[in-house]
DNA sequence: TTTTGGTTACACAGACCTGTGTACTTAGGC
DNA sequence: GCCTAAGTACACAGGTCTGTGTAACCAAAA
């Protein structure tokens, strides 16, 4: 029953397989039939695993609601890195915009499951700008939190439609001036200096 | 001929339905015989107009591509303006996202006619922001307008999962402040005072 | 050796899809 | 009255899809 040629579970290969599947090629353009085909296996295996289409969709979603790792790097870094790692994923040619994004629009307002998830995975983001803007002792952490997620998925949706990488870059030079706006320094131009955000004894 | 019950013309009839029907519930998820019950007439006379499904997506998508009247407000309201416009939109219960960019997500990367007509739509709104700042007088026009993009196209993918006019709201907040740093005046807040911006003579 | 659990091969039901073929109707232009 | 153009009704070919049913297989455990 271990299988030996394969380290990994059997869920984990047919998941693995739907993941890239799905991504690259849209969940509606994929069949099952193909899905088991590229795993190498039969279709009833993998209806042993998965009762439904649709489970093994939230399933794929689930999966790639990763949650980001905790770092000791000074939070403004932090929130910038991510737009570099964006721009580096937008350069390798097997992305293909935001999964959760693709599936409510391949999917329908009327799945809610599937909008479920995706409302879970664009808060906990937001989440987490909002967090690191907080330990910077930004004020209106959460409206700045919002439009950096903003930034983020627009450069995303752009990069969808035109595969320009740049637009990463766009959205760095844009997150820097929002930041350095509410008054946390990004290095290379000085902040902002308060006038309304330091707040002067009043 | 002349058709006295409806004074649009069939095809624009039919196009008119396939909108209403593709943008709201998808292209995949609608299929032409939906189309052509919902008009109100044979599957047929919907092919003796439009030679396949594909053509269908094709002209839905050219008639979404609705290009801007000129206005003769001055720019900055202009460009703000959209910000409002759009959360107009978001409150709408009948918006579901950018009909382009979705078209993208559910036809995949392979469609060419359909990526080609969406980037083509992208660019026109960013060469819009860039002329509009142009006049301005903005230096780096195009860097900005590239910006204003991701904002715009960031809130309404917020909005197609979450559903939150707001997202439109903050997009706007994010853009004055990218103005305002641009040395663009847009009321509220003085502009930011220089220091790095107006150069001071070195 | 026998049992057992996961797997395979394969057929198939039932639904839906795009696109076509065909014969019939209808209404205006001449 | 007749012709033509457009539309209708309807069947159907050929494909894809999800999901199930069934019998055989194989390897490990008992």
């Amino acid at each position: 029953m271990a299988p030996p040629t394969h380290p990994q579970t059997m869920k984990e290969r047919i998941l693995e397989t739907a993941d890239k599947l799905f991504y690259l090629q849209g969940i509606r353009a994929i069949g099952v039939d193909t899905i088991a085909a590229e795993v190498g296996i039969s279709k009833r295996t993998l209806y042993n695993h998965f009762p439904s289409k649709d489970a093994l969709i939230a399933a794929y979603l689930e999966r790639r609601f990763v949650h980001a790792r905790p770092s000791d790097k000074p939070p403004a870094e932090q929130i910038l890195a991510t737009f570099d790692s964006l721009e580096r994923r937008f350069a390798a040619k097997d992305f293909r915009g935001c999964p959760f994004v693709n599936a409510v629009a391949e999917l329908g307002p009327a799945d809610r499951a599937v909008k479920k998830i995706a409302i879970a995975f664009k808060e906990s983001r937001r989440v987490w700008f909002r967090d690191r803007l907080s330990e910077l002792g930004v004020a209106e952490a959460e409206a700045l939190a919002t439009q950096l997620v903003l930034l983020v998925d627009g450069s995303i949706a752009q990069d969808l439609v035109r595969d320009d990488p740049a637009m990463a870059r766009a959205a760095k030079e844009a997150a820097k001036v929002l930041l350095r706006n509410a008054g946390v320094d990004v290095g290379g131009a000085a902040a902002v200096p308060a006038k309304q955000d330091k707040r002067p004894p009043h």
